[in-house]
DNA sequence: TAATCTGGCGCAAACGTTTGCGGAAATGTT
DNA sequence: AACATTTCCGCAAACGTTTGCGCCAGATTA
């Protein structure tokens, strides 16, 4: 059985096919008497608009396109639910497509998402993305573009971030009024925007409000590496481990309970992080709050200024809260 | 600027737009000469043909629907990250929404998918639906749905499940293996088929195997709750916790956590588990696996099926093994 | 040379909507 | 009673594709 049309409708009440379309609208030239007797039979034959044909016919998808390195993810999946929360209550769905941190794959998705007409993408680069231009095409068709956490090293474009440097800041700060003397900091992505203005920030705190603190700064691509760094650089007897994201931090812990030493008394830890994972533990972990959900809604009230027509290019940041667990 | 068109590029090069349509999919009535003229200007155009038009004209959309409770969700994000990397591999594309666990946003969220013609859904449905009847409409017009996970209570429908029942039995031989004597068993919402699927292979399989152990049965519907119900029954000095879920496990944690008891010596711990939870915990907790990612794949299998004609309803179940960690 | 074939292309309808415009009947105004 | 207004509805075009069919010029065949 087909899905049941406008002409249907009309054929089956011996009316127009406007006529029906304006009174399910409930226009006002249409008669009470005839809207209610549209209004039953729609309903009694299970009506339900064609979106492909409303998106053709009035070029206005209500669909917004979503391109994430992966779902599962502590980070995205909270961003993502968020969207998709906000988007449904003003009527927009939400189209979610992963790179698997491929940028052959992200470009097809970004085609993936044009051949939609969405109204508007949210992005999070792949770590290997060196040309955003088939991102940066979309302002041609009037779509805008919103990059999240993994933002291009590009300045013409709107940008959602975590406040990255800020975060990393707090989180210097915190070591630093527990007077720890030697930090092991744990960096992911070298080449990722997001690791350097971390990597950044930390290390410019540290060095200016606590310069005699050693440092020791390393970086980890994913929590098996984030372990064996972690293992490798213990012996050197820090006394405190900062971590720059739930991953490292799963992993770190994996070497902290491997070589059996407790904390904060053997040694000290606290992370930047999302909140679930540091309360899963025991002591909770003390984290600076970078939540995907308040930027997922960040995020999408600044792509509702876009398509309300504003122009104006901005990087936002979503503001820190340094949570604390008994780890530090 | 608007979106390239086949109209634009057929005025351009003064040709029909059958004439581009057929040349841009290389139909063999059109000469190489003028394939060649359109897909260069095609491309120089940035031409990405219109899925709306397309899917109106075919019907035939190449999109599925996924509903779940919530996106961000240990389980939830990896079933969907599955389904979305095979659906990508196979040119479908998924359009995610996500009912809060209410099942009016839930109704909605099933018309909207309508709406956009979907070529099938993925269906998790919410603990407190009972009507299941806008999910079954769905068949009059040739729409198959994949309950997967929280399924129905309904025989007729397509279904795979995560081996309830057996990874349930597959934790009790486990604990009976290791001659536990009194064990406190943690449920989710009792409502849930798969709650009563987990509990009664459980509570079968201890009382066949091992009808002198006790058995201290509750329910807990979140994190929360788990934590509280094992607060409350610590003082009956059980010797194991079974976890039905990550969600209980989280709770179950906290509570141990903040008892002081050490595991296993204190109290053992054995769960049913996505495997991401268990392992960040010292000792790593001793779980049946029970994989979204697996159930992910069968899921999408199963839609193929039923895509490629099959109208054989059936339930399908990933299988389970158990992983050791120190906790039993 | 006439008939047939075929390579290469265009015409036009259809998919299901929305919407400007026009028109007939009913109602209201002098 | 003649005119002006409303009220209510239908016509038709358009959105961007796909696709069956037909057509013409040139090549092939008899």
């Amino acid at each position: 059985m087909n899905n049941t049309t406008l002409k249907i409708i009309s054929q089956t009440l011996d009316l127009s096919i406007s006529t029906v379309s304006r009174a399910l609208k409930n226009h006002p030239d249409i008669s009470v008497k005839t809207k209610q007797r549209v209004l039953e039979i729609a309903t009694a034959m299970d009506y339900e608009p064609n979106a492909n044909a409303i998106n053709l016919r009035t070029s206005n998808s209500r669909l917004f396109g979503v391109i994430v390195p992966t779902i599962s993810n502590f980070f995205y999946d909270s961003f993502i639910a968020s969207v998709e929360e906000e988007s449904r209550k003003n009527n927009y769905s939400l189209m979610i497509v992963q790179s698997g941190d491929d940028p052959a794959i992200e470009l097809t998705n970004v085609k993936l998402c044009r051949q939609n007409r969405i109204a508007g993408l949210f992005a999070c680069i792949s770590s290997r993305t060196v040309n955003i231009e088939s991102f940066l095409k979309l302002k041609d068709v009037n779509t805008p573009v919103i990059f999240f956490d993994k933002v291009p090293d590009f300045h013409n474009c709107n940008k959602v971030c975590l406040a990255d440097a800020v975060s990393a800041s707090m989180a210097a700060d915190a070591i630093i009024v527990k007077k720890k003397k030697k930090v092991l900091a744990l960096f992911g992505n070298e080449r990722l925007l997001i690791t350097r203005k971390r990597l950044d920030a930390f290390k410019e705190t540290m060095t200016n409000k606590a310069p005699l603190t050693k440092l020791i700064i390393r970086f980890a691509g994913n929590a098996a590496e984030a372990e064996k760094m972690t293992s490798e650089n213990l012996s050197q007897k820090p006394d405190t481990i900062f971590c720059m994201s739930d991953e490292i931090l799963t992993g770190v812990m994996k070497s902290i309970f491997n070589q059996g030493l407790t904390i904060p008394g053997d040694i000290a830890v606290i992370a930047i992080s999302n909140g679930f994972i540091p309360k899963l533990y025991n002591p909770e972990i003390t984290y600076v709050e970078t939540s995907g959900y308040k930027l997922g809604k960040l995020a999408f009230s600044s792509m509702m200024a876009c398509l309300g027509g504003s122009t104006f290019i901005q990087e936002l940041t979503t503001e820190s809260v340094l949570v604390e667990g008994g780890s530090l």
